[in-house]
RNA sequence: GGGGAGAUACCCAAGCGGUCAACGGGAUCAGACUGUAAAUCUGACGGCUUCGCCUUCGAAGGUUCGAAUCCUUCUCUCCCCA
C-alpha cells in the first residue's frame, strides 16, 4: 500500500515510517484527512488528498473525511502570507454542501466510510477544560519554532490562529477515540498540525499513531498548481467549466505529465509508464488521455468526451464540429443587424475584462472572428459574419467563446 | 500603557513638492518559434468616447500655482519596552 502511492507520487513524509510500513500492509486501519470548508467548492490542490483517500479505501482501509466546520471558524495560519476572513456559520454550511457532492465522486460512503464535521466536538469545547486537559501538552517554545509559522512570526500571528493546531490536533484524538483512527494524511504544509496530533494521541492516550503527508505541488516551471489566469481551477462546472478543466490538463507541461497522470487519475501504473514513454509531439496523446481521465473522474465520462470533442473541433480545424461545449453567449438577432463592436462583445464574453485590454488584445493581433485576425478597430460584428448561424470568437491563440444567435 | 517604524497598482518594491499612471522585479497577457508543451526573444500590463481625457499612491481634511511626496486628524499593521 505504502509502496503503491509512495510510486504514484504521495508520499513527501511520514511518522515512524517501518512501523507505518507494516501496519499498512497486515492490518486494515482507519485514516482520515481534514477538509475546511473554505469555499462552496473544492479545487485542484484538493485532488491530491482526495485521491490520496480513494486511493486507502480501493486498498481496503477505513477511511474519515473529516470537515473542518469548526476549524474553518479559526483558519488555519499554516504557510499563510496574512489571515483568513472570517466565515459565518450559515456561510460555512452552505460551502459544506457544495462539498459534500464533490467527495462523493471519490469516495464511497455506503460502507463504513466515516463523514464527520468536527464542529460536532468542536463547537462546544470548554475553554477551561480543554486548556487543562489539552493545552498542557503543548510546547509554546516548540510551537514557535515550527517552519510553518515563520513568515506569520514576522508578519503577525494572532492568537485565535494560534490555536489552530491545538485543534486539529484534537480532532484527531477526538477520531481517535471514536473511530480508533490511527493515521492522518494531509498535505506537506499540514506537517506541524499533524505531528502535533500523533503525539497528543501518544501521550495522552498513550496509542500509537501515525502521521503522513503528500507533496505540494508545483508544476515543472515552478507555478502553483491549479492557478489560471482566472484564478483557481475549480471543480464546480459552474465556477470552471468541464471544457476549461480539460484544457487545464491538456496544457500540462511535457515534463509533468507521468506525474500528474500517477498522481490524478485511477490508470494502472502500467499504463502510466507506457504514457510518459511518448516523446515530441507524441506526448499530446498522454495528455489527452490525462485530461480525458481527471475530466471524467470529475465531471463525468459525458461531459469529459463532449468537452474533448469540443476541444478538437477547435484545435484539430476540421473534422468534428460538436462545438457544443465550448463556453458561449446567446445574442439577439437584431442585435447583430445593428452590428456589434468588436471590444464591446469581448467585453462581455468575459474574453477580456476591460475594452481597454480588448483594444490591447487587437493591438498585438490577437483578436480573431471566426479565425480571421481583425486589425480594424473599428470592425462591426455583422451577419456577414454569422457562419451555422453562430460566431467563433478568439483571443489570443487558444481561448474561444461562441457566440449564438437567437431570434 | 510608553517608545519606534510603516501603509504605493495582482504580489514584492522604488519614489520623498512639479519632468509620476508612478523605476525595477515577479505574476499575467499577446506576438514570433513550436506540438493547444517547455525554453527563448519581442511587446503589453489603471480606466475611457485613446494622438487626448478621467480616476489612483491606507481614509478624511489642509498648505501650495502644483502633493504619492509637506502639515493635521483618523484607521490599520509591525517592532521594542511594560
Amino acid at each position: 500500500m505504502l509502496e503503491d502511492l509512495k510510486e504514484r507520487g504521495f508520499f513527501q513524509q511520514s511518522t515512524h515510517p517501518e512501523e507505518l510500513a507494516k501496519r499498512l500492509k497486515e492490518d486494515r486501519i482507519c485514516c482520515y484527512v481534514g477538509f475546511d470548508p473554505t469555499a462552496d467548492s473544492l479545487h485542484v490542490g484538493h485532488l491530491i488528498p482526495l485521491m490520496g483517500l480513494a486511493h486507502m479505501q480501493r486498498g481496503g482501509h477505513q477511511i474519515i473525511a473529516l470537515m473542518g466546520g469548526g476549524t474553518a471558524m479559526i483558519g488555519d495560519p499554516s504557510g499563510k502570507t496574512e489571515m483568513r476572513k472570517m466565515l459565518t456559520e450559515e456561510q460555512l454550511q452552505s460551502n459544506i454542501e457544495g462539498i459534500l457532492p464533490q467527495m462523493e465522486r471519490f469516495l464511497d460512503f455506503s460502507g463504513d466510510a466515516i463523514l464527520v464535521n468536527n464542529s460536532e466536538w468542536l463547537r462546544d469545547l470548554n475553554y477551561i477544560d480543554f486548556l487543562r486537559d489539552i493545552g498542557r501538552h503543548f510546547s509554546v517554545n516548540r510551537m514557535l519554532s515550527f517552519e510553518t509559522y515563520k513568515i506569520r512570526l514576522e508578519t503577525g500571528l494572532s492568537f485565535l490562529e494560534f490555536n489552530y493546531q491545538l485543534l486539529q490536533a484534537f480532532d484527531f484524538l477526538e477520531l481517535n477515540r471514536r473511530y480508533n483512527c490511527t493515521l492522518q494524511m494531509g498535505g506537506d504544509d499540514q506537517w506541524a498540525n499533524i505531528i502535533s496530533g500523533t503525539d497528543l494521541i501518544r501521550r495522552v492516550e498513550r496509542k500509537d499513531a501515525f502521521g503522513w503527508t503528500y507533496p505540494l505541488l508545483t508544476t515543472s516551471s515552478g507555478k502553483k498548481m491549479g492557478k489560471t489566469e482566472k484564478g483557481a481551477l475549480w471543480l464546480d462546472p459552474k465556477r470552471t467549466s468541464a471544457y476549461d478543466y480539460f484544457q487545464y490538463w491538456v496544457n500540462t507541461e511535457d515534463t509533468d505529465v507521468e506525474k500528474f497522470l500517477a498522481l490524478f487519475t485511477f490508470l494502472p501504473m502500467d499504463e502510466v509508464r507506457e504514457l510518459g514513454k511518448l516523446q515530441g509531439a507524441d506526448i499530446r496523446q498522454a495528455k489527452q488521455r490525462l485530461a480525458f481521465e481527471t475530466t471524467a473522474l470529475i465531471h463525468g465520462k459525458e461531459a469529459a468526451l463532449q468537452a474533448q470533442e469540443a476541444a478538437q473541433s477547435l484545435f484539430s480545424g476540421a473534422g468534428k464540429s460538436d462545438k457544443s461545449n465550448v463556453p458561449s453567449t446567446t445574442i439577439a438577432a437584431n442585435e447583430l443587424s445593428e452590428g456589434i463592436d468588436i471590444f464591446e462583445i469581448f467585453l462581455q464574453t468575459g474574453l477580456c475584462k476591460s475594452k481597454g485590454e480588448a483594444r490591447r488584445l487587437q493591438s498585438q493581433g490577437g483578436v480573431y472572428v471566426n479565425d480571421e485576425r481583425i486589425d480594424n478597430p473599428d470592425y462591426k460584428l455583422g451577419e456577414a459574419d454569422l457562419q451555422d448561424g453562430e460566431i467563433l470568437l478568439r483571443a489570443g491563440k487558444k481561448r474561444y467563446h461562441r457566440l449564438i444567435i437567437e431570434n
